[in-house]
DNA sequence: TGTACATCAGTGAACGCGCGTTCACTGATGTAC
DNA sequence: TGTACATCAGTGAACGCGCGTTCACTGATGTAC
């Protein structure tokens, strides 16, 4: 090894986090045990405490993690054109796209989002709020919807997330054949979900 | 004790299924304990045997009566006027009213759908399809929806579960005081979702 | 470049504890006559 | 109604095991001079 102690904490680290993604992929982080981290490391269970005060605290940096992935892609989704139907198709292939890439991140999050530990779920249901606010102000921005008020832009914003999460969750628990369909589904909602927003507001 | 030998092991049972929706309220039962479970009941750990094979028969058990608690509100929302604003509010008024009533079994089933044990999660998986399927015929019965395929009526059900089965879930983990906000926003969600079903069906 | 000391990621023994499951049992309730 | 036997929900001791956490430690890497 020639790489720096510095390096090698870091990469320990990361070991740590990747064992525990894979660990609790099949279970949840509250029927995790320190001692199977790591057993799955390689290292000694002591030796866990170099890196974290706890497993609540892996959780939480587990969960910033993937929200930082879930940003990226929704950073890639805003680039490029909004017009309606083809953000509704683009919108999907990224989101499909990045639940292969990061399928284990979606997947933890779906889990301890309900059953995780409950510092670790408190702390996901205020990114998913973030994450919704950031959608709500992407929606101002289509053309149509200028007269809303914000509470309204939110209300959609937040079906919208239910929607994709929903779907996301079906696509990593799904065998691969029922994708397609999966995917063909959640499109059909969408378009159902925005011609039904903006003939309500027109209502209005 | 007056009770008959049977009417006192059916209490017992009826004990151990209490305390196992009690305890996972704040975990998951993947995180539960037989001992903790025979220790709530007042029972030594050995008896839970002559109940139950397993925590995993003990989990299908809590979901089978999750699921007769939901298919009767069901029942309650189906009984009376299938007008369209009126289905809305009706159903709404009828779940929060359940969510309260069963709120054991609606947190049971939010988290182990997603957390529980494999064969918990599948039996979960499975109930909740035969639910949107019963929600299909339904939704085929209300006025405008005659010329729409079964496809269609299940993909509209399923965003009406996926929206609805969310709904309960910020209902229970919400402090009392926003539940008003959070039906509202699901009534708007609801109105959106089916004004946006019969305009997006009208086209095709 | 070489030396002396500091840092600190990882080690390994030890602790007390709760776990699931086994087993032979007890004694109240139920049944056959 | 009374007796003799069967059933079986719940008991209690025992087992081996994995757990989280403590502690003093080792030895390679880093730093000051």
């Amino acid at each position: 090894m020639t790489a720096t102690r510095g390096e090698r904490k870091e990469r320990t680290r990361r070991a740590i986090l990747d064992a525990a993604l894979e660990l609790s992929d099949e279970q949840t982080m509250a029927a995790l045990s320190l001692r199977q981290v790591a057993r799955q490391v390689g290292i000694v269970p002591t030796a866990f405490y170099r890196h974290f005060a706890s497993l609540d605290d892996l959780g939480l940096a587990l969960v910033e993690e993937s929200f930082v992935s879930l940003r990226s892609m929704m950073r890639e989704v805003r680039r490029g054109d909004p017009a309606f139907d083809k953000v509704i198709d683009r919108s999907l292939d990224v989101l499909v796209e990045h639940v292969h890439a990061q399928r284990a991140h979606f997947g933890f999050i779906a889990r301890e989002r309900a059953a995780g530990p409950p510092v670790v779920r408190e702390e996901i249901r205020h990114q998913i709020e973030l994450f919704e606010r950031e959608l709500a102000t992407d929606l101002a921005r289509l053309p149509g919807t200028d007269a809303w008020s914000s509470e309204d832009l939110h209300v959609l914003a937040n079906l919208i997330v239910t929607s994709v999460v929903s779907t996301a969750e079906q696509i990593i628990s799904a065998r691969p054949d029922a994708e397609a369909r999966i995917v063909s589904r959640a499109r059909t909602q969408l378009r159902m979900v925005l011609i039904g927003a903006l003939n309500w507001q027109s209502r209005g």
